[in-house]
DNA sequence: TGGTGTGAAGTGGTTCACAGCA
DNA sequence: TGCTGTGAACCACTTCACACCA
């Protein structure tokens, strides 16, 4: 499998995605390609694919249980394991095997389970002391879907996704005329 | 207000702020900071949030109805016409005010609404094809949840949003030792 | 011949540092 | 004095271009 291939299904610039791979490493052959198991194998190992890394989710919601039945995180190997809620009874468990539980007891299962990496899907007035709690008892990973930065130790990651920004972010480049904003040109003459 | 209390809330460098800020024109005052309400207007203008935008919603599985019930897409300005599924009967319909129709009536939708922006919710294998559509209607700019790079034309915008991915992110940071791959050192040695 | 690996150049965004003004 | 606006330096990432080798 050539770089220009993977390049292309990746949506990025061949010279990119060569650079990108020689920091795994170097298996690539010169006039051949990279080995297509070899490469499946290096990157799993590096993205600590190997065992399934169990997940929290915290805010069982809308969105939330959108998320609990959201196949997709099993698929890239993560697991969610369990979920809380202010008002676990609230929730419409159908189609979910993910136990839902009240939120007083996350700090337990969190500590008892050695959970590192937690989605976050609660209403953002509640997501800075959610977040309190889960970084201490533990924490190392959030995944936010409040519209707000949280204020973290710096050996925690947090990855926001604000949905409406990611909207508004296409919408700009749709209403406007050019298709990019010309620094040099103040955009309010 | 100044750049460094707007900086501090973004959670970025005051001067990235000012920078940033300058593009709108340039209406602080030195020594004593950016005027709040004079701030929100020209943001709001240049943003083009003057007026709702109307977009629709394509898939109506359980990601896309929670979607339709997130409220963050009207605070921001935008408005969720109409939903569109493959067997709109089967979508779960509390709690949404938003009609669901066939897919098969997207296209005249689209075209007697001049709708623009559209947010994909569709299994992964029928991404490319609904986009298809979607732009050969008039869509122009596209929120995609498909983990999956679509093929567009340049005029159209897409921003895509995979999930998983998002929580890769997280992860790698949390399971490695070190906070940061450094470039000089390969992963595997 | 074809395609990797990589110096070197290019690009664009970030941060510094300070002149200038209320 | 305090804080903006901005030239200049800085930095990280991207792309080019080509030596090198199966």
């Amino acid at each position: 499998m050539s770089s220009s291939a993977l390049a292309k299904a990746a949506g990025v610039n061949p010279s990119q995605l060569r650079r990108d791979l020689t920091y795994l490493g170097q298996f690539g052959t010169r006039g051949l390609g990279y080995p297509v198991q070899e490469l499946i194998d290096a990157i799993r190992e590096v993205l600590g694919r190997e065992q399934l890394q169990p997940v929290i989710l915290v805010g069982a919601g809308n969105l939330g249980v959108a998320l609990l039945r959201y196949q997709g995180f099993q698929k890239e190997g993560f697991e969610v394991v369990a979920a809380f809620d202010a008002i676990p009874d609230a929730v419409k468990k159908r189609g979910i095997s993910v136990p839902v539980y009240h939120v007083d007891t996350m700090r337990k299962f969190v500590i008892e389970n050695d959970v590192k990496l937690a989605i976050l899907s609660v209403p953002v007035e509640h997501a800075q002391e959610v977040t309190n709690e889960l970084v201490d008892s533990g924490v190392q990973g959030l995944l936010s879907f409040s519209p707000t930065v949280l204020q973290v130790p710096e050996f925690v990651t947090v990855n926001s996704v604000d949905l409406a920004l990611e909207l508004e972010q296409v919408s700009f480049f749709v209403k406007s005329e050019k298709p990019l904003v010309d620094p040099d040109e103040p955009v309010i003459p």
